[in-house]
RNA sequence: CCGGGUGUAGCGCAGUUGGUAGCGCGCAUGGUUCGGGUCCAUGAGGCCGUGGGUUCAAAUCCCGCCACUCGGACCA
């Protein structure tokens, strides 16, 4: 088809070239562009409003849960990095450092933060004296700086925005109940504001931060079939409050560690929503964090009453609170539709003669194409039923795509046939918990350990590569 | 970090045996058109990624660096 063909030239087509078809997408949408530095991203405004839409819903997620924002410094000294033993091994190879101050070089230097736990460590220290003072439940929303080798638009720079979430509790229980409570906020988010199915787990020692005890995920399948961390949350126990020796009167007036949780998510999200949900025509965005939920489109606009009629759907729809654009400009109908489902905008309102005739408009849904006309006195309650459905049918698409790509197998021979044959997903067997098969999988296979799912089913089976009898299911995959 | 590819106008590209740059799209202006990427006219826009070298002369040849990209390693 013509149309087809022009598309193409605009995008690489999904299905040809998924790398490339994601980096168009997220330089013509307008979502990024690139810097001088390599792995400097800078977000464009269409992008940028994305991050603040997941910004104000998540945050509002965690004041419900009683956490507040506080913002502390983007340099942490040499020493404050090097308290704990495993941490500062995780991010010594990624540090940048600031070394001068003006033209005097530094009697410390300063790692410019990869993440700020020893930081919140520093300053809990500080303000943690008694039970009462906990819990301390604070969130950061701020950008880290970590120096990749190899770096792609939201996927991985070498800054980026996230927000970290560092709490502090009286008892392991508490920071336990923490850890599972953020992930599920991530999980509910994921699904709920994204349209994302995510399969909630926790990782293996191999995979998990440096210093945690234990570290959970929420792992979403992307239209490739390869998986992305979307969220983590991680506890700690007392090491970190052991090595800062940061301490508390109980009620007995003894001396104890509080215990530690954190969690983040980044604007990687946002390479998980392009990833999910996109198609060959560009961007589809999940209504709920669209910059636009519906753009209005005058067809004929130059007649007469023709822009006022779809200024007047503007409006209504903007006075329903819908995020509502109008493109008044002077590019062809067909132009414009195209543009805008490449911007991947939910729900597109047309109005021309004909239906200002009938005292109609048309509508059209970004992730099925299809088109209906509606009386205009239903607009309002008619776009925002859309949205929804949209979202669930998102949803609900992405969810086949999960399933379809889910397998179960016991053996080695299994996971690699699967895995050839189908291109990539997911593969749940069981794992005997040694690093050796781990790394076996990763060898044989070319699969990592994506997470141990926390519903987990209560069988024996067979550990795939040393065939030792265990319990523990384990889903592999092959992760951005 | 290792290997392959690529850097020329905002984007996509051409540029021959070395002789100071061209096309399409887009952009600006005017007109025209409008139900799936309208059409016409006129015009603006280039430190040829960057730093060295060879040469009378470099977009072109040589070397370093930077960036993008595809593999691989790495990515708590």
């Amino acid at each position: 088809m013509a149309q087809d063909k022009r598309q193409v030239e605009a995008i690489t087509s999904r299905d040809v070239d998924f790398a490339q078809w994601y980096t168009d997408v997220c330089t013509k949408a307008e979502l990024i562009d690139y810097s001088s530095i390599k792995g400097m991203f800078i977000y464009r405004p269409y992008g940028y409003a994305i991050w603040e839409n997941i910004q104000h819903l998540m945050d509002a997620e965690f004041k419900k849960t009683g956490h507040e924002n506080v913002y502390l410094p983007m340099l942490i000294p040499e020493s404050l990095l090097q308290k704990e033993k495993d941490h500062v091994e995780g991010f010594a190879p990624e540090c940048a450092w600031v070394t001068m101050g003006g033209s005097e070089q530094l009697e410390e230097r300063y790692c410019i933060r990869p993440t700020s736990e020893t930081l919140f460590c520093e300053h809990y220290r500080n303000v943690i004296q008694s039970y009462r003072d906990l819990p301390k439940l604070y969130n950061q929303w701020c950008s880290v700086l970590r120096w990749e080798k190899t770096s792609r638009p939201f996927l991985r720079h070498r800054e980026f925005l996230w927000q970290e979430g560092h709490t502090m509790h009286a008892t392991a229980e508490e920071a336990k109940e923490e850890t599972l409570r953020m992930l599920n906020v991530y999980a509910d988010f994921c699904e709920k504001v994204l349209a994302m199915p995510v399969t909630r787990g926790i990782k293996t020692d191999k995979e998990k931060f440096n210093g945690a005890e234990e570290t959970y995920t929420v792992e979403c399948m992307m239209h490739d079939k390869k998986a992305l961390q979307a969220g983590t949350s991680h506890y700690f126990g007392d090491g970190f409050a052991r090595a800062f020796d940061i301490t508390f009167a109980d009620r007995d007036n003894g001396r104890s560690h509080p215990f530690q949780t954190s969690w983040g998510v980044s604007t990687r999200m946002i390479a998980g929503i392009i990833m999910v949900h996109g198609d060959n025509r560009g961007l589809v965005l999940p209504p709920r964090i669209a910059p636009i939920q519906a753009v209005v489109i005058p067809v004929a606009q130059h007649k007469a009453g023709v822009a006022e009629a779809a200024g007047g759907l503007l409006e209504r729809l903007q006075a329903a609170g819908v995020r509502t654009k109008i493109d008044l400009s002077d590019k062809a109908p067909g132009w414009k539709f195209a543009e805008y489902e490449m911007r991947g905008v939910p729900v597109r309102v047309e109005i021309g003669p004909k239906d200002m005739e009938k005292g109609q408009c048309c509508l059209a849904r970004r992730d099925t194409g299809e088109k209906m006309f509606i009386p205009v006195e239903e607009l309002e309650g008619t776009v925002a039923r859309l949205l929804d459905e949209i979202h669930d049918n998102m949803f609900a698409m992405a969810k086949k795509n999960l399933e379809d790509n889910f397998f179960t197998a016991e053996t080695l021979e299994e996971v690699k046939e699967i895995l050839e044959r189908n291109g990539g997903g997911f593969v749940m067997t069981k794992w005997c918990k040694s690093l050796a098969c781990e790394m076996a999988m990763k060898e044989k296979a070319g699969v990592t350990s994506r997470c141990m799912p926390l519903a987990q089913r209560r069988n024996l089976g067979r550990c795939p590569v040393c065939g030792k009898e265990c319990g523990t299911d384990i889903i592999w995959g092959v992760a951005y």
